[in-house]
DNA sequence: CTTACCATGTAAGGCGTTACATGATTCA
DNA sequence: TGAATCATGTAACGCCTTACATGGTAAG
């Protein structure tokens, strides 16, 4: 089966937006999905091919700012593609913490290394709430339109998980420091 | 290269801890690391295999309660190889929250679709969230010792995320919900 | 003039899930 | 006797990252 991968969905929800090329579509995911998902030139200039050879979307090169770009437009058939999908129930949300697999077996290596982990962690964790944090104002005041009232969701949602993360670094840090 | 995937060190950090079958790894991931980490046996075997090959871990078929199985051993220099691995910095912690991709395109279907996402995954954390307590309970007891001490570090970090994903669900519903 | 950014792709290889295949033992 | 669990694997396929390859434009 094509286009049945997840970035064929990721994808056709950011055209039923608006038209894009596979840079912009790129750089969309970076700045409002990257938290949740992430998507590479390699997926993604394969996956706008599939999604056109499905019918999904079109595609038309044009000349804009003296550049060449080729933009891609979902169709009807993309729109109930995408709204097929966004019905179905969720499969399984996948988390890979690699920080949490390394504490996992910090006990070979002992509570120095340990900790580092953690404050490394902690530091990711500080500049990408800041980034949220940001987003949310801009959001709000926006947020009885329609459309931006579920990308504020997502970014309560990060707001939300981000802070109760750097609770448990603190809670975390003083199990391995303190003296009993 | 060989041996060098991730679940190389997740295998090799339980065997760090006593000598264990292809069948027994998995059952210790399911039920210790399932919260940030999967494997099936798809890719247990075979990497316990190139474990073998590469000399990180001896193999030996005994017969146990009348069951033939295969018990691999972890040598000195597959403690060294995880070792190295735990004490390299975190290259990423990956997320790929398909219910969050669901809600941030949830203007092409509704506030009623969007809930049943929210709902679902509500009920799933509250199911999640019962068992990570049980276990915190059982890990205090004895987390002066040095091995339980790091995996009470993980269970802590899944209540503290699991408890704020409850918020956020409550939080989401009555933006969706509540008459302004 | 050179660095950064815009823009589009391909190829290889690794990773991982799913389904399939097999067979023994235990328990109800 | 049949279902659940123990136990070990293979094969196919799909997915995704990484590296490579190319070339134009803007800004300093």
């Amino acid at each position: 089966m094509q286009s049945e991968n997840k970035n064929t969905f990721i994808i056709l929800g950011l055209l039923a937006h608006k038209p894009l090329t596979g840079y912009e579509i790129k750089l969309n995911i970076d700045k409002q999905l990257s938290f949740f998902w992430n998507a590479g030139y390699g997926s993604i200039y394969p996956t706008l091919a599939s999604i056109e050879n499905s019918g999904y979307a079109t595609s038309s090169s044009i000349v804009e700012n003296s550049r060449s770009k080729i933009i891609y437009t979902i169709t009807e058939k993309g729109k109930e593609h995408l709204k097929e999908w966004l019905e179905r129930p969720v499969k399984k949300d996948e988390l890979r913490y690699e920080t949490l697999v390394k504490l996992f077996f910090s006990s070979e290596v002992g509570d120095a290394e340990a900790l580092k982990h953690i404050i490394r962690f902690e530091e990711n964790v500080r500049a990408k709430l800041a980034i949220f944090e940001v987003y949310e104002k801009n959001l709000e005041n926006v947020s009885t339109k329609e459309k931006h009232k579920y990308i504020l969701l997502t970014v309560m949602f990060g707001i939300e998980t981000y802070k109760s993360y750097l609770i448990w670094c603190k809670k975390a840090k003083s199990l391995l420091t303190d003296k009993k």
